[in-house]
DNA sequence: CAGTGAGCGAGCTTCCGCTTGACTT
């Protein structure tokens, strides 16, 4: 008999089994165990019929949950079950927070232990800590539990009143959360900035001086004792300057003329200013500043970024990655305080040990900050990590060990000239000790600022020197709208917020993109039409819920119910019962609220109306008592349309194509359209004979205003033939694919070769030489699903209903193929090589016929379970797509 | 691939947080 000890990860549970007693049998729940039905198919039959049963929750008896275990979880429930039948002592140890305390309560109430129950936590993985642990096991909080069940509650609700409201008033599919919604709203109000920003231009001189022949830049600044105007004068609604600022405003030709004026007049030193700056290194990474770290500096999705720490974690290179603390413990101080002396010498270290306080919003600290595992840290080079891992490993590796470090001394210093009535100065900056900044510099999401930690060299100067002349200009400068979200300045608004938690922040980006409220482009989060609708409907309407506060507000309720001085049941009853609760509200509203209103989008300075329709945004025009109406391009964004962009629009719509001119050769027109997919060209018409004439889509980043008849000819070329590979005789062409121009190296049986094509080269010009170089290159791995470092034996091609990917894989029973879930077996009497997407495809098809049909348990049900089921996700398949492709 | 923008109306879509799956003979 053995004492069963469960934990919430696989990963930490072999790490802790190293440091229990022999007798110690060690689980992980992976996470929940149970939670409300997810979606109609997980509601038991016996509470169909309830009033409440899309709800999961019983809003009529005291709001009973209904909860249930979830498919995917039946398995490891029933594992822990089977463990727990020669066990004589069971120790939940999920981690100490809200989430952690709940599933360690309804791991009790699913496997009913009949043996004596404890409650262990800890925050550090070592020995001592989980030994220390083991003598200080408590019971369960049942108000921690009551708190969370609240959360989980509280969140049902309006997630699943607020979007069936967006069903009938906007669109099918669409959603609303505590959670998401803000997030949206916070890119709706940034876009609307950007919509009501008016440029303002101003233009400036700068001169390049030099003193003992180094030279220096300095910047005018003042005229007659007036400061010259820059961009923080300007108000961004007007383009004017601020009301009541005293500041001249120059245009050019001012500008040049006073650089004309001043031209080989003496320049003279007036003023130095030397101060000095201390600067404190950032605390070690939480999840949040790590997605931010890695997006800003690596370029990496918020979910790339955490399967990458996911992987690091489970290899055993990282502490856990899903965490809000800053917190080090005294191991990890000294470890990185070991690798300072080490590699910097002890001048670099701080004078004391650095422990940072946690300052965001509702921060629970279960888990230590994120940094190197161990108490030694394994400098980068001496893992044997490679890529991304290498990358994120040393970011991690440099600001865990940065914080240990000395502050930074440095002197700003300011220097002020003057030649006739012109002001001007030069700031320099002298790294005196640079300190932590020798392992890490912080990234920003402001890409000026980012230069704010190089020394910028001054000459020594003191008043009254006379520096000459070198160079004198004119500049101009025009303000800039404020800067939409990226992943990272998202993640962190949420985060100082309180909005979301650690698990979330990377699945938050990628609900609000799923369901088309943004999306990604540049790096910046770009709200959608259908985003500008919802917010404007749940702001009118539901204008608490959206409210960046509402979380925090919520939290604190959740902290007086979990200490006990405040009740749950008072709390979900007022939310939601009553008058003004939240039930009665949607209610009235759904009443209220005129369906063609919602559907519609007002834009200032904009005659058009834009509508949400079926297939996406559209817009409206009303000319001549007659209803015009057109669809929207997806790079169309709600900052930049405009009535010209609205005027061409219907233009295409109501004269037709717009025709580009006559093929050199075939005297056939072209025209140039805008459709589903983006702009394209077409040669020729569309006639009963010809019903599919030649098309040929513009690259990305080519506008249709920018299209050329030279390069409409040349795009409906594609695909060219280049030659032949001279080392194989196989044909090699070049065109234009669904991820750019490329090129491909097709020997027939032995199957193509693709590339795609570097920025520099032109898919319309390229040549046979610079294909071959191309296709000598490696394949650039692409990065497949997760933890399957798995390479493809072959890639089939894209699949035709979806688009991904279909490759065939290597497995114990020999190789396979395999579409997204689907996997196929390739039959004995075919070779891999053989195998076309036509057969893959054929394959994959009878493979999921079978599925379908094939299911295991109890007939009736669920085979009737299963159906609906799999019509479900067609549909929802199909609707996803159309809202994509707007 | 390259339009559309209402409808008979069954039953369905949807939330936030925890965690990692991976059914080929």
């Amino acid at each position: 008999m053995a004492t069963l000890v469960i934990v919430e990860s696989p990963t930490k549970a072999r790490t802790i089994r190293n440091f229990l007693p022999s007798g110690y049998q060690v689980e992980a729940s992976m996470g929940h165990v149970r939670d409300l039905p997810q979606s109609a198919s997980e509601i038991p039959e016996a509470v169909k019929g309830e009033k409440w049963a899309q709800l999961g929750v019983n809003v009529d008896a005291d709001f009973e949950p209904l909860y249930v275990v979830p498919k995917d979880k039946k398995k490891i429930v029933k594992q822990l079950q089977d463990a727990l039948k020669s066990a004589n002592e069971l120790i939940l140890a999920t981690d100490e927070d809200r989430e952690g305390e709940s599933i360690s309560w309804h791991l009790l109430q699913l496997l009913k232990p009949k043996v004596p129950i404890k409650r262990m936590v800890f925050h550090e993985i070592t020995k001592e800590a989980i030994r220390d642990a083991l003598k200080n096991c408590r019971t369960i909080d049942e108000q921690v539990v009551r708190a969370q069940e609240t959360r989980r509650i509280l969140d049902r609700l309006v997630g699943y009143t607020l979007s069936p409201l967006l069903w009938k008033k906007i669109s099918w599919g669409l959603s609303a959360g505590r959670v998401q919604s803000v997030a949206v709203r916070l890119l709706v109000t940034k876009e609307r900035l950007r919509r009501a920003f008016h440029q303002g231009s101003y233009w400036d001189l700068e001169a390049i001086l030099e003193q003992n022949k180094s030279p220096f830049e300095s910047r005018l600044v003042t005229v007659a004792g007036t400061k010259v105007a820059t961009g923080s004068d300007f108000d961004p609604n007007t383009g004017n300057i601020i009301q009541g600022r005293n500041v001249r405003l120059l245009n050019e030709t001012e500008a040049r003329d006073l650089v004309t004026r001043l031209t080989n007049k003496p320049w003279t030193v007036t003023k130095i200013d030397e101060r000095p700056v201390t600067r404190k290194p950032s605390p070690p990474f939480t999840t949040s500043t790590l997605q931010q770290e890695a997006n800003r500096k690596l370029r990496l999705s918020a979910r790339d970024t955490m399967r990458t720490a996911q992987s690091l974690y489970e290899q055993g290179y990282i502490t856990y990655m899903r965490t809000d603390s800053v917190h080090l413990s005294d191991q990890a101080i000294a470890a990185a305080r070991s690798c300072v002396e080490q590699m910097y010498g002890s001048q670099y270290l701080s004078p004391k040990p650095r422990q940072y306080t946690t300052k965001a919003k509702g921060a629970q600290e279960a888990h230590e900050a994120i940094r190197p595992a161990g108490s030694s840290f394994r400098t980068p080079k001496d893992t044997r990590l490679e890529g991304r891992e290498l990358q994120v490993y040393d970011l991690i590796w440099k600001r865990t060990v940065a914080c240990q470090m000395a502050d930074a001394r440095q002197t700003q210093i300011t220097v002020d000239l003057q030649v006739e009535d012109a002001g001007f100065r030069s700031t320099g900056k002298r790294i005196d000790f640079p300190g932590y900044l020798r392992a890490y510099v912080e990234g920003s999401d402001d890409p000026d600022a980012a230069l704010e930690d190089q020394e910028v060299i001054l000459p020594p100067l003191k008043v009254g020197d006379r520096p000459k002349c070198k160079d004198l200009e004119a500049i101009g400068h025009e303000t800039q709208p404020p800067a939409r979200y990226t992943e990272a300045s998202l993640v962190k608004t949420l985060e100082s917020e309180g909005i979301g938690r650690p698990s979330t922040y990377a699945s938050i980006i990628s609900t609000i993109v799923d369901r088309g409220y943004a999306q990604l482009t540049k790096n910046a989060l770009i709200p959608t039409f259908t985003a500008f609708a919802v917010t404007t409907l749940l702001e009118k309407y539901f204008p608490d819920l959206v409210n960046t506060g509402f979380t925090a507000k919520m939290e604190q309720t959740l902290d007086e119910i979990s200490t006990g001085e405040a009740q749950w049941l008072p709390y979900l009853r007022k939310f939601y019962l009553g008058e003004k609760g939240l039930d009665n509200q949607v209610k009235q509203r759904e009443s209220q609220i005129d369906t063609a209103e919602a559907r519609t989008i007002e834009l200032e300075n904009l005659e058009a109306k834009v509508r949400i329709g079926k297939f996406g945004a559209y817009i409206e025009l009303n000319r001549d008592g007659e209803q015009l109406t057109a669809s929207l391009p997806q790079d169309v964004t709600p900052a930049e349309l405009n009535d010209s962009q609205v005027e061409l629009l219907l233009k295409q719509k109501t004269e037709g194509p717009d025709k580009l001119g006559l093929h050199p050769e075939t005297e056939e027109p072209i025209f140039i359209l805008n459709g589903t997919y983006g702009p394209y060209v077409q040669l020729g018409e569309v006639t009963e004979e010809n019903k599919k004439p030649k098309r040929a889509s513009l690259p990305k980043g080519v506008n249709i205003s920018d299209v050329t008849l030279e390069m409409a000819v040349g795009l409906l070329t594609l695909p060219r033939k280049l030659g032949i590979h001279p080392d194989t005789g196989g044909k090699v062409g070049a065109g234009l694919g669904r991820f750019g121009p490329y090129v491909v190296h097709d020997q027939g049986k032995e199957g193509k070769e693709y590339r795609s094509l570097k920025a520099e080269d032109n898919v319309l010009t390229i040549e046979l030489e610079r294909a071959v170089e191309l296709l000598a290159q490696p394949k650039k791995a692409r990065n497949s699903t997760r933890g399957s470092t798995k390479e493809a034996l072959r890639a089939l091609g894209n699949h035709p209903d979806d688009g991904e990917p279909v490759n065939i894989y290597d497995g114990p029973y020999g190789p396979y193929i395999k579409h997204g879930k689907t996997n196929a077996g390739i039959p004995e009497d075919q070779s891999v090589e053989e195998v076309t997407l036509a057969i893959a495809l054929d394959l994959l098809a009878a493979k999921a016929s079978t599925k379908k049909s094939g299911g295991r348990g109890k007939k009736s049900e669920t085979t009737s379970s299963g159906k609906t089921s799999k019509t479900a996700s067609t549909a929802k398949k199909t609707t996803t797509k159309k809202k994509t492709s707007k």
